[in-house]
DNA sequence: ACATTGACTAATT
DNA sequence: TAATTAGCCAATG
């Protein structure tokens, strides 16, 4: 098996543990997935949360991965709204991002 | 091997 | 509270 394809497989998995109506941030899975593999297979930060995603294509429930500012991914912002408004996500008066304090998710919590 | 890019974050102003 | 800047990690050309 090669390195780096349980990295993806983490990300993935821990994507869509997440709940309908709530989200995670970059940095968040970013770190849950620093802790669950070993050193070895550890990639560094968010941006490679975004990339593996942005690789993912279908199958995976992106819309419920924000970053910090609670807004959802820089592309596909309207899509991604559109989903998280039809899952009942708790949405920031705005309507532009999502009620984090409401909505955000921890694997550990649930 | 070097420079650029990107689904990011945190600190500063 | 919002806009700017700097730092970050890996992929890609």
């Amino acid at each position: 098996m090669r390195v780096g394809d349980d990295y993806l497989e983490a990300v993935l998995d821990l994507v869509a543990q997440i709940p309908r109506g709530r989200v995670m941030t970059y940095g968040t899975i970013a770190e849950v997935i620093s802790d669950r593999l070993p050193a070895d297979e550890r990639r560094g930060g968010p941006r490679q949360v975004g990339y593996v995603l942005s690789r993912a294509g279908g199958g995976v429930p992106w819309w419920r991965v924000v970053n910090a500012a609670g807004g959802p991914a820089a592309s596909h912002l309207s899509a991604a709204l559109t989903a998280l408004a039809s899952e009942g996500t708790p949405l920031a008066a705005a309507g532009l991002r999502v009620d984090l304090r409401a909505a955000l998710w921890w694997p550990v919590e649930d």
